[in-house]
RNA sequence: GCCGGAGUAGCUCAGCUGGUUAGAGCAGCGGAAUCAUAAUCCGCGUGUCGGGGGUUCGAGUCCCUCCUCCGGCACCA
């Protein structure tokens, strides 16, 4: 099986921030476990370059669109390396192979009659050399953002005609349940189908920074049909001349809800437009908030991934926008949160979890994980370790990607109970108990070990850490109990070790 | 206004198609233990399950109504 999944692309009239760094983790932590599932996985992210507002910012800072996304396009290549994304492309709209591939597909749906010529008409900004949308409107029909007066203007365009797709999506969405997540996203989006759809404009004439029109090159198309585009383009040039639509199409999409009318409406009706096979699935996921606060340094409730990971690593980056927040909900983060659950969870419940099992087995057995049976008892009780890979991967195929993280750590704290209850360092006092003892050492490295295989896709470097001091060379889900004893044990640094609170800043 | 969602312990939230004394994590209080990054484990909650009404042998769980909050409602990347 194929799994293709993908991040929005991000616009390029600004700087990467932890909005970004949760999707593209988000979107990371499916693409490892899936190839952890040995499934052929293609994980896509990049920007999207195209548009007014990129022009706009480009003009006020003095460069052209083209320097501007030279510019910003890399620092969202370093985010996704910093925050350890592992996508295996990179597309920018402004490349070649893309503009070349939106142009053949918005040329079919041309052919196949869903495009026709229309008058816009709305009020314009001489200065923005823009139209306004009604919401925009400033008191008395003025520019937001000059505040003169503007002007009621028509502009002959290239209307696609969504309209006639209103029907085929409300049978979509009756067919795939699933095709829009979580539930009450795709409620909103057969909502807005259901009241009915207007066509819409697919070209600007008054712009010139965009894909040119195949048929009309004086227009561009309207950026987010390029940008939409970009999930389907990118597999025909990043194969390195292979084309791998065939082998990935269709996707899975992870977006924020703010773009969810793009990509369940246009962006649908539109690849039917052109006879492309719709996405599989587009998960829907809320917002990061930052409280209601101001943000400020000294209340404590900024949370700058970059300093997150400069101090904890990204493994507590990644692991955190996850635990606090339920994917798909909106939720607040902040750096005092943060600090609380790397100290409680992290350190405490599994670094400390990892030391103590190491630890033990390296004094009681030499270093060596004893040669027993599992210890039937972990596998009891609705924390037990029966089936546990198998329950993660129903909530990652169903992107609950902190449901599953909360199955997880429900099995770290059932470790910790268990060496409570089994007390090897009274074992080791009695010789007659060194059965007993092997099963408790065995059980726990056992635990530890399926526990660091389930973690990896949202902690990879720590828990490979892990996994190469258990001498685990592989990295495919595992059933407590499938491996034997008798690995030597390697040394290993706290995975998190304590980090003393930032000096209070002077003053 | 219309549509949708939410209102459960101090905080953040689980509670699927109605059924034993309504749960978890955190915070708080008390205790145990010492393998471990002084890390862990155990015990302790008289909660009007937003208000009111109804259906039912029985309702956070279904119906009605009211209140409060949030989201969506067309071209904003």
């Amino acid at each position: 099986m194929s799994y293709y999944v993908t991040t929005p692309i991000y616009y390029v009239n600004g700087e990467p921030h932890l909005g970004h760094a949760y999707t593209t983790i988000a979107a990371d932590i499916l693409a490892r476990h899936m190839r952890q599932r040995r499934e052929d996985v293609f994980f896509l992210t990049g920007t999207d370059e195209f548009g007014e507002p990129v022009a706009q910012q480009a003009e006020r800072e003095g460069v052209t669109p083209r320097e501007l996304g030279d510019r910003l396009a890399p620092r969202f290549q370093e985010m996704a390396a910093r925050v350890a994304a592992t996508n295996d492309f990179f597309i920018r709209t402004t490349d070649e192979g893309h503009q070349k591939r939106v142009q053949e597909v918005v040329q079919r749906v041309y052919d196949n009659g869903h495009v026709y010529e229309g008058l816009y008409e709305g009020w314009y900004c001489p200065r923005c050399a823009d139209f306004k949308t009604e919401s925009e409107l400033g008191p008395n029909n003025t520019c937001p953002i000059h505040g003169i007066e503007l002007t009621r203007e028509r502009e002959q365009n290239w209307f696609f005609r969504l309209s006639e797709f209103q029907e085929p999506l409300e049978r979509l969405y009756a067919e795939r349940p699933d095709f829009v997540q979580p539930d009450f996203r795709r409620n909103e989006a057969l909502a807005f189908i259901r009241q009915g759809l207007n066509d819409v404009s697919l070209s600007r004439r008054t712009l010139k920074w965009g894909v040119p029109v195949p048929w009309d090159p004086e227009q561009v198309i309207y950026v987010w049909f390029d940008a939409l585009l970009n999930y389907y383009t990118a597999l025909g040039y990043a194969g390195d001349g292979e084309d791998l639509t065939d082998r990935y199409w269709p996707a899975n999409h992870i977006i924020g809800k703010d773009i969810l009318k793009f990509h369940t409406v246009y962006w649908p009706a539109f690849l039917l437009a052109a006879g492309v096979e719709v996405p599989r699935t587009v998960y829907v996921h809320g917002y990061l908030l930052m409280g209601e606060q101001k943000m400020s340094k000294s209340l404590g409730n900024v949370l700058d991934p970059i300093d997150v990971i400069d101090r904890f690593g990204a493994d507590a980056l990644r692991f955190y926008c996850f635990r606090e927040v339920s994917f798909g909900q909106d939720g607040s983060v902040s750096a005092a949160g943060f600090e609380q659950r790397y100290e409680a969870e992290l350190a405490n419940d599994w670094g400390n979890l990892v030391s103590r099992t190491l630890a033990m087995i390296k004094r009681y057995r030499e270093g060596a994980i004893p040669d027993a049976e599992p210890d039937p008892g972990l596998l009891e009780g609705d924390d037990g370790f029966e089936g546990l890979d198998g329950l993660v991967r129903e909530q990652l195929d169903r992107f609950q990607i902190t449901a599953a993280l909360e199955v997880i750590w429900s099995r770290v704290r059932r470790l910790n109970r268990y060496v409570e209850e089994q007390r090897p360092w009274d074992l080791a006092k009695d010789s007659s108990q060194a059965e007993r003892l092997d099963t408790v050492l065995y059980s726990l490295a056992e635990g530890v070990r399926v526990l660091a295989l389930l973690l990896l896709a949202y902690m990879p470097e720590t828990s490979g850490r892990l996994l190469d001091a258990l001498a685990e060379g592989d990295r495919e889900l595992a059933a407590f109990g499938s491996r034997g004893g008798g690995a030597r044990i390697d040394r290993i640094e706290p995975l998190f070790p304590k980090v003393e609170a930032e000096p209070a800043e002077a003053g």
